[in-house]
RNA sequence: GGGCGAUUAGCUCAGUUGGCUAGAGCGCCUCCUUUACACGGAGGAAGUCGUGGGUUCGAGUCCCUCAUCGCCCACCA
């Protein structure tokens, strides 16, 4: 390795060489600490206080990643969370925390199903559809579509994996996971079978967001709203003539007409309902219609959901409203809230592909009743046009509205959602024990409100541990929380865990009880600690839509044996794969479901997952919670809420006990990045162009609480990829500590001492720059410190920029060169204060560009760092071989001088005043003046003790201080406060008395006619008084500046 | 429709319990290749802090109104 630095920073190589370095010292990995939990450790101060360094006892600080999805690679805002998470971590690894920070990937369900598949088709190869062919004709088309998704993850992961390191993340590479791997299947199955077991997963038939396309089910969250330009139709539904039920009166008709956006689902109409409270309409309640095409005949009934009609009204359904309102349980969600009041039928017209069906729990027989057959197997587009043709070919069709409305889409496909009435698996998050829990985590007044089971008496381990940052996101997670619905986690795909639930349906007991199943299953269940749990409902005398699944208790089979000729649903979950079990099952005639599960069912055991559970390991007991979560607000309701639910439910504790919710990165024009836009930016590239430091650097710097981050976006010509200009901060900033790293080893290097003798002065010795440059120092370590501890990455970043560059590099620097050099005592101090602060600098500057630092400090004898002890009285800078382990900067606050601080700033105004003459006279850089101060009383005194930095900093030679130094003659002159600095030599007399006398000359013509014009009575009275006062404003400035003149006029002689 | 956030120099943003003569970076203008750095240095111009009210000795900062933009949630009559 080199003994100095280069002249040019190659931050290309330097990555790849500190990177090696890294990795050979071990230097992200770490082992859990059993003897102290973050749990146990962290309450009472979850920020800062964190010095117990390099002892024996130490604090965890574990940070688990928010596994990227492999459906892609990473785009700069995973660059920023990582960034984030990284600061963090490496922050709290030199506060001698036991940092971890756990890497690992999602293989993200449907996200990562659909983009194989979809790449599959645009290659011409077989996809999804031919692999279900496959698999139907029972040629194992299931396992060969899953290896190739596995390709894919493999890839991706890879990439991700890359570009984290290129990044520069400190993650624990040993420890990464992915939510689909051995140990993490394996937390996925206990959590299934507990939550199982416990009655808190159930099957349910439920509207569910049906996604016709990939044909699956969508949690609520998967649905995305998009603006539609639609209709409104008005479809006159016949009333049936009271005490004539069944007969159509061809000749005096009376109709209903209802009002729907989709006409379609007329076919499933089970009602016609008005607001009780409508005067025009509600004395139609209880009369039936019959409806139209299908000639069923149905009541209507009275209820509140309706609206009113309101033509004059704001609100769209209001204005749009006929009063009567379609009632399609199947195919509506508030429909189906409607049906279940008033206990009304079921019908589903669609099959799963969202064509018309008879097939899927729309009797045929009804169907057949009426004149419906022409639509079976149409589309629902092309069935809507169909029957809307049809009514107003019968004449039935009132009226035809444009309307734009918002529907909802599958966020993956993208066609709109059909809500659809199917079996399910859910998860009754609505339960106290996760959602009552997960209200009652959050910190500080969030969540004590939700308390409402008082039975759970004092606080149990979890209550009030979560935190966000900032705090307004806690009401996004509360407000979720309190509208929560049960979960639905199966999903119809091949990509992703699947429900361990083997079932039979419509079996009867005497068959189940035949097979000897209930037997085995008696004697499971009552061991302690059961390999299978089983479900059953009851479908004999009850239609199977409004009945739910029946958890059982051990021993219970009771009830089965006691009904065996009931018909039942019957389901069996499965802890482990176990293949004796999995063979009685099947023996038995059970199925395994083919779903899989939610892609966030495993996501969000995250924090559990990563760290073994559900064997009880040390990292379990040290690790979780974890203290940090950095993620994006879109993620909250999806992903936090899960984790905190689970974490509580199965460990008693919450997964984390900081949520910061990061800034989104929008491109130049506010809007998200994304591929179809081609706005996106690789974090890859702007490695390339600026350097990963820079790019930290810069993403840290821009990371404020409140604002989202605009980065415009530049293509670069050379390369043809994105980047953006605004990287060019880090760059700089990098470049200069590069600089500045360079000049002060060589100074330190060229010295004998190496900037290490005049360590343990004494404070009353430093010169004023040393006090001040310290005070600085002080003041910085403090801000940094409060900044990191409050997730303000902007201050943090800023606070090192000023101290850096503005304060050392800009004042210090300079301000020591003349004795830097020289074996003087003064020189001794400067070198150490000089070494103590960059190394301090470098310290700091460590969390968010560790590669330049790490880099700085290893190569040459006289720079900082090699294990070279750099502290001074009052900055304790402890040795350390690497940068990445060495101890954060601790900083006496007794350092802070406000005297010195006073005396500098006067001295840097002075010094302002004189470069500011310079540069309007245009003095050379290098051509010293003479400068004369006029100051009074201490400030004299201040000056005076600054002669040899106004001469560095200003180029000047001091003539006179003092409270009555002669004016020189022929000065510029400026004043500072009370003070009047002049410089002579500037003017020359005679070129300036001839300037001095052309403005006067054009003063005193613009005063006469200033006067003239005021003096001028039509003027004075009838013009605008504004303009009057103007121009007696003018008239003032005017003078003003005549008097100036003539007094600098007569000062020239 | 409900909620949250934003609106400060040409651009991107700071401004944490009300005291600001409102800051930074980029860009712009002038000067400077001086032995750490032109990815640099010195200086400069540039804002009635979205609108209209209010509270206060004092408001960018607190309250209300409106406008514009963004995000989240709800909703296929």
């Amino acid at each position: 390795m080199n003994n100095a630095l280069d002249k040019n920073y190659d931050a290309q190589t330097v990555q790849r060489e500190m990177w090696e370095l890294w990795e050979k010292a071990n230097a992200f990995h770490a082992e859990p600490d059993a003897s102290c939990g973050v749990r146990d450790a962290g309450c009472e101060d979850g920020q800062n206080a964190n010095r117990t360094a390099h002892t024996a006892q130490r604090k965890p600080y574990v940070i688990v990643i928010p596994p990227p999805n492999v459906t892609a690679a990473l785009h700069l805002g995973h660059a920023l969370n990582n960034t984030i998470q990284d600061v963090l971590i490496r922050w709290r690894r030199m506060c001698g925390d036991n940092a971890v920070w756990i890497p690992g990937t999602d293989h993200a369900g449907i996200a990562t199903q659909t983009i194989v598949d979809k790449r599959l088709q645009t290659e011409g190869k077989p996809a999804l559809k031919d692999y279900k062919k496959l698999e139907a004709e029972g040629y194992a088309g299931r396992e060969q579509f899953i290896a190739l998704v596995q390709q894919w993850k493999d890839e991706y992961e890879a990439t991700i994996t890359n570009q984290l390191k290129k990044m520069g993340c400190s993650c624990d590479w040993e420890r990464q996971a992915f939510t689909m791997d051995t140990v993490r299947a394996k937390a996925v199955r206990e959590a299934f079978f507990q939550l199982f077991k416990d009655g808190l997963i159930y099957r349910g038939k439920r509207l569910v967001n049906w996604d016709p396309a990939t044909q699956t089910a969508l949690a609520d969250d998967e649905v995305e709203m998009e603006e539609i330009d639609g209709h409104f139709w008005y479809m006159k539904y016949p009333l049936v003539k009271e005490g004539t039920e069944g007969l159509r009166d061809k000749g005096n008709e009376e109709f209903v007409t209802v009002a729907t956006t989709r006409p379609e689902t007329m076919l499933g109409d089970t009602a016609v309902a008005v607001n009780p409270n409508d005067p025009i309409r509600k004395h139609l309640i209880g009369r039936k219609v019959l409806l139209p095409i299908v000639n069923r005949e149905i009541p209507i009934i009275g209820d509140e959901y309706v609206v009113i009609p309101d033509p004059e009204s704001e609100d769209a359904k209001a204005k749009y409203a006929s009063g009567f309102l379609k009632v399609t349980p199947a195919h509506d969600p508030n429909d189906y809230e409607i049906g279940q009041r008033h206990h009304l039928p079921v019908i589903n017209v669609m099959a799963p592909d969202g064509t018309i069906s008879d097939q899927h729990g729309w009797p045929p027989e009804d169907c057949a009743k009426g004149d419906a057959g022409f639509l079976l197997g149409m589309d629902r587009y092309e069935a809507r046009e169909a029957i809307v043709e049809w009514f107003r070919k019968n004449d039935l069709l009132a009226e035809v509205k444009p309307y734009r409305h918002s529907v909802g889409h599958s966020y993956r496909s993208h066609v709109a959602i059909e809500p659809y009435l199917s079996d399910q698996w859910y998860v009754k998050v609505t339960d106290d024990r996760l959602r009552g829990a997960a209200l009652r985590a959050m910190a500080d007044g969030e969540g004590t409100e939700g308390r409402r089971d008082e039975g759970t008496k004092g606080k149990s381990g979890y209550e009030g541990q979560l935190r966000f940052t900032p705090e307004r996101y806690a009401k996004t997670f509360r407000g979720w929380h309190e509208n929560i619905r049960d979960w639905c986690i199966s999903r119809q795909l091949w990509w992703g865990h699947r429900i361990p639930v083997w079932s039979q349906l419509h079996v009867t007991g005497h068959d189940l009880n035949h097979s000897g199943l209930l037997d085995y299953i008696d004697a499971e269940q009552k061991k302690s600690s059961p390999t299978v749990w089983f479900t059953y409902s009851d479908i004999t005398d009850d239609d199977s839509v409004k009945k739910m699944l029946v958890p059982y208790v051990p021993g219970s089979t009771k009830r089965v044996r006691n009904r065996l000729g009931d018909t039942y649903n019957f389901h069996v979950c499965l802890r482990s794969d176990d293949s004796e079990w999995i063979n009685k099952l099947e023996t038995a005639g059970l199925v395994r479901d083919p779903d899989v599960l939610d892609t966030w069912f495993s996501s969000g055991l995250w924090p559990l997952s990563v760290m073994g559970w559900p064997e009880e390991t040390a990292e379990l007991a040290a690790w979780n919670p974890s203290s940090t979560l950095s993620t994006a607000r879109e993620i909250i309701t999806l992903w936090v809420s899960r984790m905190v639910m689970f974490n509580i439910y199965f460990r008693g504790c919450v997964p984390f006990r900081d949520v910061f919710i990061h800034a989104m990165i929008q491109d130049g024009e506010g809007r998200k990045m994304s591929k179809s836009l081609g706005n996106g930016v690789d974090p890859l590239d702007i490695i390339a162009t600026h350097g990963a430091d820079a790019m930290r650097f810069t993403l840290a710097l821009m990371t404020t609480q409140t604002q989202d981050v605009r980065m415009p976006v530049e293509r670069d010509a050379a390369s043809g990829k994105n980047t953006s200009p605004k990287f060019d901060v880090g760059r700089n900033f990098c470049n200069k500590l590069w600089n500045a790293g360079r000049f002060a080893m060589e100074v330190l290097g060229e010295s004998r001492d190496g900037g290490t003798k005049g360590r343990r002065d004494e404070v009353k010795e430093r010169s004023l720059a040393d006090r001040w440059i310290l005070s600085r120092l002080a003041r910085t370590v403090k801000a940094v410190d409060e900044a990191l501890g409050a997730f303000q990455f902007s201050a943090y970043v800023q606070a090192l920029y000023d101290f850096f560059w503005r304060d050392l590099c800009d004042w210090y620097l300079e301000a020591i060169k003349p004795v830097a050099r020289t074996d003087t005592p003064e020189g001794e101090a400067a070198r150490a204060t000089l070494a103590a602060c960059l190394d301090a600098v470098l310290r700091m500057s460590h969390p968010v560009m560790p590669f330049i630092t790490e880099k700085m400090w290893t190569p040459a004898p006289g720079s900082p760092g090699r294990g070279r002890d750099r502290s001074i009285a009052g900055v304790e800078l402890p040795g350390s071989e690497l940068c990445i382990n060495a101890a954060w900067p601790k900083v006496s606050q007794k350092l802070v001088d406000e005297d010195a601080e006073r005396r500098w700033a006067l001295m840097q105004e002075v010094v302002g005043a004189i470069r500011n003459i310079r540069n309007q006279y245009g003095v050379p850089p290098r051509q010293v003046v003479k400068v004369t101060i006029r100051v009074e009383g201490i400030e004299a005194s201040v000056i005076g003790d600054c002669v040899e930095l106004l001469k560095t900093l200003g180029g000047v030679e001091v003539c006179g201080i003092g409270a009555d130094v002669a004016e020189p003659e022929g000065a510029v002159k400026a004043t500072v406060g009370s003070m009047r600095v002049m410089i002579e030599g500037l003017i020359d007399p005679e070129a300036e008395k001839q300037r001095l006398g052309k403005r006067l000359a054009e003063l005193e013509k613009s005063r006469s006619a200033l006067i003239g014009r005021l003096n001028n009575k039509g003027y004075a009275d009838k013009a605008p008084a504004h303009l009057v006062q103007q121009t007696r404003d003018q008239l003032a400035q005017v003078e003003a500046e005549l008097a100036s003149v003539g007094k600098m006029l007569k000062g020239l002689g």
